[in-house]
RNA sequence: GUGAGUGUAGCUCAGGUGGUAGAGCCCCUGGUUGUGGCCCAGGUGGUCGCAGGUUCAAGUCCUGUCACUCACCCCA
């Protein structure tokens, strides 16, 4: 093979892989617009400093998976690692929070990170991302919650997914739940915790709550837990997103030990997860950032959302039939190429799909052909057709065939198709 | 960055102890004078990941290397 295969972690789709990620845009497009979302594009690069302020300089993200590189005027710029930043700079550049109080944002596109691929990671992978500005009613919390839960109940995945939630708190709060947290962990044995955790301990205190290691798991079952520790206004603002929820009939899992790897995180954080793709989780994930705004130098606006991977959501997705071909045009005689496309074309003008046949060949090979594309009518066009001005309308799934006028040929295969 | 596993036809995979590469599927053609699916017959397609080494002889043994996969880490 040559040396001209594709980069490590990036993936080509052909059908019918691409077509299923076709079926979560259409159906994304379909249930955000119910809920008052509008589709943005935004580009795929950005200047590095807007991920290493807004996702946080200790992260891994940013340490050392990001495809940053200069350019021809030695300016650092990043392939974005995730959607948010991106959103939020544009959201201030346009100024929108003036035009609209409440802005509900979706889009969708790749995103790029330097990591070792693996079930359900790539290099680059897609999301599909929401950001809800505006607001910090618990009410939107809760809202975002049920649209994504609507939009993966419309991809037909809710039964086998998991919500879970949890709270971060906030700047008030955090710092005091922190100190505990680090108190407890200096008291336990160090001996008995994972190397990671030992680092992390110190590191991010936080993430040895989501320790896998059983060891880590069972000492860290008794440590301070961040929901007993909240404000009395995160606190409030909590149980005003559970309650919500629960009235809308949406169950959760409360997770006490769901941390985010994204350090604007804040408040309400959550995650959907799946025990069917593999070692990695999370199909969606995301929470409230109320101060990310503001830390980007724009207005003070809260703001909410999440992401949602779409290589994961399509390992779910395995059985996506492809949508198929009303007809295949099949050429019996040289004289008869030219007439087919332009028959073809009327046809398709009708609003029919199909395709013709660019050479002659076999009826026998042409209807295997029509019978591969599992069309639902073939036509055929030979000498004896075009002399007469009519052509073969053929049913493949009863293999009754009829020879029609040329000039009634959308309405033969109208009826053919009902 | 760390660890483990796997590289043979487009795909899924066979190829004891070394002896000049096979099956199924796919694709193409034919079995029908202009008729698909099922069946039957035939055909296309491989420098056995790559490079060295051992040997009379390497898909098979040794070394290196690359690629892929899964897992850790981390995350969607």
């Amino acid at each position: 093979m040559s040396k001209l295969n594709k980069i490590k972690g990036f993936s080509d789709l052909f059908p019918p892989q691409s077509s299923v990620f076709v079926f979560m845009e259409e159906k994304a497009r379909q249930v955000f617009k119910r809920y008052g979302c509008k589709e943005i594009r935004i580009p795929v690069l950005e200047k590095t400093e807007l991920f290493a302020r807004t996702i946080g300089d200790e992260t891994d993200i940013v340490q050392k998976e990001m495809y940053t590189f200069l350019d021809r005027k030695g300016r650092s710029l990043t392939l974005r690692p995730e959607a948010t930043a991106g959103v939020l700079r544009a959201y201030i550049e346009s100024q929108l929070h003036s035009r609209e109080r409440v802005s509900k944002l979706f889009t969708f596109g790749p995103m790029f990170r330097y990591e070792r691929p693996q079930k359900g990671r790539t290099r680059q992978f897609h999301q599909i991302n929401v950001e809800v500005l505006g607001t910090q009613a618990p009410q939107a919390d809760a809202e975002l919650l049920i649209m994504l839960w609507a939009y993966l109940e419309s991809l037909g995945l809710s039964g086998s997914l998991v919500l879970e939630i949890n709270s971060l708190g906030c700047p008030e709060c955090r710092p005091g739940f922190h100190q505990k947290l680090v108190d407890f962990l200096q008291a336990l044995d160090q001996d008995k915790l994972c190397d990671d955790c030992r680092r992390r301990s110190r590191v991010n205190p936080l993430r040895v709550l989501d320790c896998k290691v059983p060891t880590c798991k069972s000492l860290v079952q008794n440590a301070p837990r961040i929901c007993d520790h909240l404000c009395p206004d995160c606190k409030k603002h909590f149980e005003a997103v559970l309650s919500v929820l629960e009235e809308a009939g949406l169950s959760y899992r409360l997770n006490p030990f769901l941390v985010r790897g994204l350090d604007y995180y804040q408040r309400t954080t959550f995650e959907i997860v799946s025990s069917a793709i593999g070692a990695q989780t999370a199909v969606a994930g995301g929470g409230r950032y109320d101060g990310l705004c503001k830390a980007l130098g724009g207005p003070d606006v809260p703001g909410l959302g999440f992401a949602c991977g779409m290589e994961r959501l399509a390992l779910l997705l395995t059985d996506i039939k492809e949508q198929r071909m009303d007809f295949y045009l099949a050429v019996l005689h040289e004289q008869a190429l030219n007439k087919a496309l332009l028959l073809a074309q009327r046809l398709r003008k009708a609003g029919y799909a199909g395709e013709v046949s660019f050479e002659v060949k076999s009826v026998k090979s042409q209807l295997r052909l029509a019978n591969k594309l599992n069309v639902k009518t073939c036509l055929l066009l030979g000498v004896d057709e075009i002399e007469r001005g009519e052509i073969v309308v053929k049913d493949m799934q009863t293999g009754v065939q009829q020879a029609v006028s040329q000039d009634d040929l959308e309405q033969a295969l109208g009826l053919n198709l009902s």
